[in-house]
DNA sequence: TCAAGAATGTCAAAAATGCGACATTTCAAC
DNA sequence: GTTGAAATGTCGCATTTTTGACATTCTTGA
């Protein structure tokens, strides 16, 4: 049985009340960027919380090779800096847009502000975080747990975006790879067993998953 | 630098006014455990806020072969459960005691009214919850970015409880090895490897840190 | 105190993965 | 279109890790 929510948490917009949504965008500035354009690098500190309200970014960290370690893949509707918020950390991952997307920025002082007028906003950002948290240990734990198929299948769920029944990952397998933190000859392996059993096709710089469900359910039948 | 903060979160407890710690205290209810004993397990349906008043607890999952791969180490003033208060997820972890343990149940709807009279609590609770978050991203990075040996010295530094100086891991090899998703052998030579190196000391069920500051100071210069 | 169980230390063979190289395919800029 | 850069597909070979085995050490309970 495929549970949803088991690979995707809620946008924190959609937990919110359509005015409560209308009263942050007013508390905001509206920000635009091109494909790839980098929003915020790692140990930034110029505290905020960040709303996409168009597009999506991906978060991750740049090893000093120059490869990029993919942590997640952010859709309309998520948040990031929620770190910056409401600890004294600097800002963990390199930010890039991906496809044109717009952002919404709310400094910290501002957003603590909101959370005290109404706590309705922190409610909603600590569901979110739980469910993300949820995600990264599952990540974890596939990591150091699954063998290297399955464990390419989980994360490509966990990295698609929720929406459409048939995504396109728009990630060069080099960067797969890293993100799973292994070789691009053992990534393109991986994904070239999963597409003969015909669960995904592999492109020029994406893989698109042919259906979620069956992916899933492929998933559950060779793990554990 | 070694910034202690780096590797641990601030206790739950410590994050609330005394006498909000007090208050909660009166809505809870209290549950000792002896060394070793379940608290919870994987899959559990009763939603609840579980604080740790004296004593630790360890956080993992149990594989079907038996091996129990551990994700975190929970000490004194921290939490758990709190997925299943703010979301609709079962518990994602067995949790057993360490050593004789008191623990204070908060059951959801008593804890989520708290909230609403006291938002300090939610607030509190999003703080931590962002700081675990933040560590288990750190050990996600480390599984898939840095070398066998640092990524032994990473875990030992993220799973050990933030008091003592020289902090002693209770923690069989063969278990630290599935949590790091390795086979017992090599975390063996590693931790031979650390022990050669003068930071850790290896014993029968047990892992000695030397010194704190010492392996964050190796490791900063083993990685990256 | 002693025996049995449990955990560690270590080894050699087998398996998996990384590394470097190179041909091929695809895309995008001109 | 053409061309060059970028990404993929694949191949040995080197390296690391796993596996299974066995001896040794430690702990605990009878």
């Amino acid at each position: 049985m495929f549970d949803f929510a088991q690979y995707q948490a809620t946008p924190y917009l959609d937990l919110l009340a359509p005015e409560s949504v209308e009263r942050l965008r007013g508390w905001g500035r509206r920000r635009t960027f091109s494909d790839g354009q980098y929003i915020h690098s790692r140990g930034d500190e110029d505290p905020g919380l960040s709303i996409i309200e168009d597009g999506a970014a991906q978060a991750g960290i740049y090893s000093t090779d120059g490869s990029f370690i993919l942590t997640s893949f952010i859709g309309r509707g998520h948040t990031f800096g929620d770190f910056t918020v409401f600890t004294n950390l600097p800002r963990t991952h390199d930010i890039s847009a991906v496809g044109a997307t717009t952002i919404l920025d709310v400094p910290a002082h501002r957003f603590q502000q909101l959370c005290d007028e109404d706590a309705a906003y922190m409610q909603a950002l600590l569901q979110t975080t739980l469910m993300r948290s949820h995600l990264v240990l599952e990540m974890l734990h596939a990591v150091r747990s699954l063998p290297l198929v399955p464990r390419v299948a989980k994360f490509l769920l966990i990295l698609s975006p929720a929406g459409p029944e048939a995504p396109t990952l728009r990630f060069r397998q080099s960067d797969l790879a890293s993100t799973l933190g292994v070789s691009r000859a053992t990534m393109n392996r991986a994904l070239a067993d999963l597409e003969t059993d015909g669960l995904i096709d592999r492109g020029y710089g994406r893989v698109k998953i042919r259906d979620r469900r069956a992916l899933a359910t492929w998933l559950n039948l060779h793990s554990d």
